[in-house]
DNA sequence: TGATAATGTTAACAAAGTTAACATAAGAAA
DNA sequence: TTTCTTATGTTAACTTTGTTAACATTATCA
């Protein structure tokens, strides 16, 4: 008797990490719990994925894929360029703050080596591949010369960091957006605060 | 016999988690491993820290005022306002690439609680203090407005968050400097991209 | 001196990651 | 259908780690 277990074990690991990591972040998931809770012997993960860096690697993908995917929907949707790259931006920081542990989980130390998991840096590529896309899309098409290339890739790299930036701060509670505000619109004011031109009056 | 030890343990381990924080990062930080570098006894640590966290909270600590202090020299230095911003923001995230596992540890997610370590919290709250001083303390002396003490306040976040981005990106290893130029240079040339006004010609 | 607090030590415990050795189920090959 | 092989489970071990308890020694100071 004692049947040894139904089908699809892998998926419901996979869910079942899913959850563990939105509550506990992926310190909290241990996998001889993640298996007594699925039912299953403390040693069968180990047939479905390569260890613990296996499955942080295949939620730390599926992550990166939905990330990549609203980013995606946002650059598609929003037509002029600097609104385009605003949509994006606070996208960005909208999948962060909705999602604060897989963002940890994709930028953060305990993602598993990209070079290990040849998935997982395909995945991270794409996710990046779509944002540079999106943010410099207006004059790729003609022609650029080297330094005007350079300095759109350049805009790209600010525009992100300072997205990156706000996500990394909120979600670590050092920045708090006031409560009394449209979350959106303060991050559309963050990301569209110009340091040089206007003088606080 | 077996003279039980010398004098200063918890400076030396606290030396020595120092430097394998450095090496290793917080996660290769093990208390045994560390009591057996020093040459004392495994559960010797708990004689002068808090368990785990007590040792990170107390290197986080002087992480955090080392911190403070270079944004602090760096504040003093610099007089013109607009000069003051990007020279910080280049000193912040010169920390981080000099000292990234520090940067981590006092922003990253296995920094101890802050308000089980009053003195932790202290010290991020003075490291902050620093900052925002320095970035809002034009106009301070002159009475202002409070939408113009709010907008100062968010041309400081604003700021904040790209350094912070910048440094997070650099040394999660998604923004890789461009070797031929100085790295100050770089930075300073993504602190003061300006996303707005000069459309990229 | 002698009581008390500080600082060490050893020994144990539970939890975790991982692997080895073994059992059974499922499917391909005969 | 029977048999061989592979995929998938299981149990049992081993190692490392964090932590605490129980006990030993040193230092401090009344």
């Amino acid at each position: 008797m004692a049947k040894y277990h139904h089908g699809d074990v892998r998926n419901v690991l996979l869910q079942k990490a899913e959850t563990i990591l939105t509550d506990e972040g992926p310190t909290g998931l241990s996998l001889r719990r993640l298996a007594r809770m699925t039912g299953v012997s403390e040693a069968a993960p180990y047939r479905h994925f390569d260890g613990k860096d296996g499955i942080l690697a295949a939620v730390a993908i599926s992550a990166f894929e939905r990330f990549a995917q609203k980013l995606e929907d946002v650059a598609a949707t929003v037509t002029r360029h600097e609104d385009r790259i605003m949509a994006l931006g606070t996208a960005y920081v909208g999948f962060a703050i909705e999602n604060p542990q897989h963002f940890r989980l994709i930028f953060g130390r305990e993602r598993p080596p990209l070079d290990q998991y040849p998935e997982l840096r395909d995945a991270a590529d794409n996710a990046f591949d779509v944002l540079q896309r999106a943010v410099t899309s207006v004059d790729r098409k003609a022609d650029m010369t080297l330094s005007q290339a350079a300095t759109a890739y350049n805009r790209a790299l600010a525009a992100w960091s300072r997205a990156h930036g706000i996500a990394m701060l909120v979600i670590d509670g050092m920045i708090v957006p006031p409560a009394d505000i449209n979350l959106d619109d303060f991050v559309l004011g963050l990301l569209a605060e110009d340091l040089n031109h206007p003088e606080p009056a």
